[in-house]
DNA sequence: CTTAGGG
DNA sequence: CCCTAAG
């Protein structure tokens, strides 16, 4: 999205840019939910694919095939001295695409652009870092482009620093000159190869500049600098975004394979790959998860937010920061940490759980599985609310209607399935039990761990009211006598058990 | 499909 | 958590 508004606003004939304009918005918009535009996207893209046209070519030459297609039918001279034109006129360096796109098949080439670019942001919208993966696929080429041009030297002094900053800025860098430059001249590319005739020649100075100065060492091309240069260029841009990058690696992992493997070679894969990686390395920054649900906003917001959360982040939000701010370390290590952490999270607040971590970790575990088959989902930790929650339901609609509870209180939660619930409650039962039976020294003892008394109380009696095997005795309906017998233990002052929860559903089947 | 029960 | 059997 942003960057099709840069391309807008830098270009340099508006009399096009309102088609452009209109057209992005609608597509964003049609795409609206990014994640599932994918599909036709996909389709759209292979026919594109398929079809010979340079327009196309465009398109996918910036997907995936932007070399092969360069070899065969670009100069790549000519390319850059479109890019540069563009980039020339203003840093926003979208321009070129405004001149091409004043043709029929401008647009389309753009559009199929733009669609690409979606799809990809697609991937990183989960995390909301759509630019990221644009400037990805930029840098390919972009060093594809390096390769194959001869730069004067000056010229890549001058990209050579503007490059350098966007990477350091990071996505934000976009915004800066430079990075607009960066991004400009990328985007650019593809419809500069498109039309190359159109252009021709322009010259490329600052161009050229630019992607010698990242990847000045490729002596050659083809996959194999792709792969070089992007492992060069990547390494900042990682750190810099790193977040949005992995983000985006872990987000719709799952998607992403799918529509990925259609058309994506070597691009996706080197930056999951990657992003793996450096993910793994570099747990050191905290990726904070995109919590909004819808994804439009994430995609937008994402982005800027993210810096400033991390900003943030020491502040106090106790109930979001826990969720919400997880870096894709943390959130491995959390799965695996005990309770405590989590458990303790102020109860009322988590508004809950699960939205922030529900798309990360989706992704995380899709990624995991796929990678190594794991079976087993990664456990997540249940956090006090939750269990209140399902005690609560459980209270409300009886033991045994999981889904019913998992419908009404879990909803957001994706990652709690009707099963997870019972086998919860069972746990819980267990504890109860075991407590009751060692009674309040224990409690005491690993009280920090232990579920707040509250809960247990709860706990227990629901527990008996209704044995965790179905097999309820119908027994007690009535408070009264639940709570008299076993518990005395604690000192719970009142009966809990009464005021809430009816009794009567279970009784009824 | 949902639940129970066991691993 | 996962898997399987049973309703």
């Amino acid at each position: 999205m942003r960057i099709k508004l840069k391309r807008e606003h830098n270009m340099d004939r508006e009399e096009h840019l309102p088609k452009l304009a209109n057209m992005k918005c609608q597509r964003v918009k049609a795409g609206g939910s990014f994640v599932p535009s994918g599909q036709d996207e996909v389709v759209e893209d292979e026919h594109l694919l398929s079809e010979p046209k340079s327009d196309h070519v465009a398109v996918d030459g910036v997907l995936c095939y932007h070399e092969e297609y360069l070899g065969k039918h670009y100069d790549i001279e000519n390319l850059s001295c479109e890019l540069q034109c563009g980039l020339k006129r203003d840093t926003g360096g979208l321009d070129s695409y405004t001149t091409l796109e004043g043709d029929d098949l401008k647009l389309d080439a753009l559009d199929g652009l733009l669609d690409d670019v979606e799809e990809v942001d697609d991937f990183d919208a989960a995390n909301g870092l759509s630019s990221a993966c644009e400037d990805y696929l930029l840098d390919f080429e972009y060093a594809e482009k390096a390769q194959e041009n001869d730069p004067s030297p000056r010229e890549r002094s001058l990209l050579g620093n503007s490059s350098s900053e966007s990477q350091s800025s990071g996505l934000s860098a976009s915004s800066t000159g430079a990075g607009g430059l960066l991004e400009s001249s990328r985007m650019p590319i593809p419809k500069s190869e498109c039309k190359k005739d159109y252009l021709g020649k322009t010259v490329i100075c600052e161009l050229h500049g630019t992607s010698r100065n990242k990847c000045p060492c490729q002596p050659t091309i083809g996959d194999n600098i792709y792969g070089y240069s992007l492992d060069i260029q990547n390494p900042d841009e990682f750190d810099n975004d790193d977040n949005s990058l992995v983000g985006v690696a872990s987000s719709d992992s799952a998607e992403a394979c799918q529509i990925s493997a259609l058309r994506e070679k070597r691009l996706r894969k080197r930056t999951q790959r990657y992003i793996e990686e450096f993910s793994g390395l570099k747990s050191k920054e905290n990726i904070p998860i995109a919590t909004s649900k819808n994804k439009c906003g994430r995609s937008d917001n994402k982005f800027h937010h993210l810096r400033h959360r991390a900003l943030r982040k020491g502040q106090g939000e106790k109930s979001i920061s826990e969720t919400s701010e997880v870096t894709l370390s943390q959130l491995r290590l959390r799965w695996r940490l005990p309770k405590k952490e989590v458990s303790f999270s102020p109860v009322g607040l988590e508004s809950d759980e699960e939205p922030f971590v529900s798309d990360s970790e989706d992704d995380s575990m899709a990624k995991r599985r796929s990678r190594k088959h794991d079976r087993r989902k990664h456990q997540r930790m249940w956090t006090l609310s939750e269990v209140i929650k399902l005690v609560d339901g459980i209270s409300e609609y009886g033991v045994g209607r999981w889904t019913e509870i998992k419908r009404v209180l879990f909803s957001s939660s994706a990652y709690r399935t009707p099963i997870d619930l019972r086998d919860k409650w069972r746990n819980l039962l267990r504890a109860s039990y075991a407590k009751v039976n060692k009674k309040v020294a224990e409690q005491k003892q690993n009280a920090s761990r232990l579920l707040p008394t509250s809960v247990l109380r709860r706990v227990r009696e629901l527990a008996k009211i209704h044995p965790y095997p179905s097999g309820h005795s119908s027994k007690k309906s009535c408070v009264g006598e639940v709570a008299s017998p076993a518990v005395p233990t604690q000192d719970k002052g009142a009966p809990i058990c009464l005021g809430r929860r009816n009794v009567s559903r279970k009784n009824s089947p």
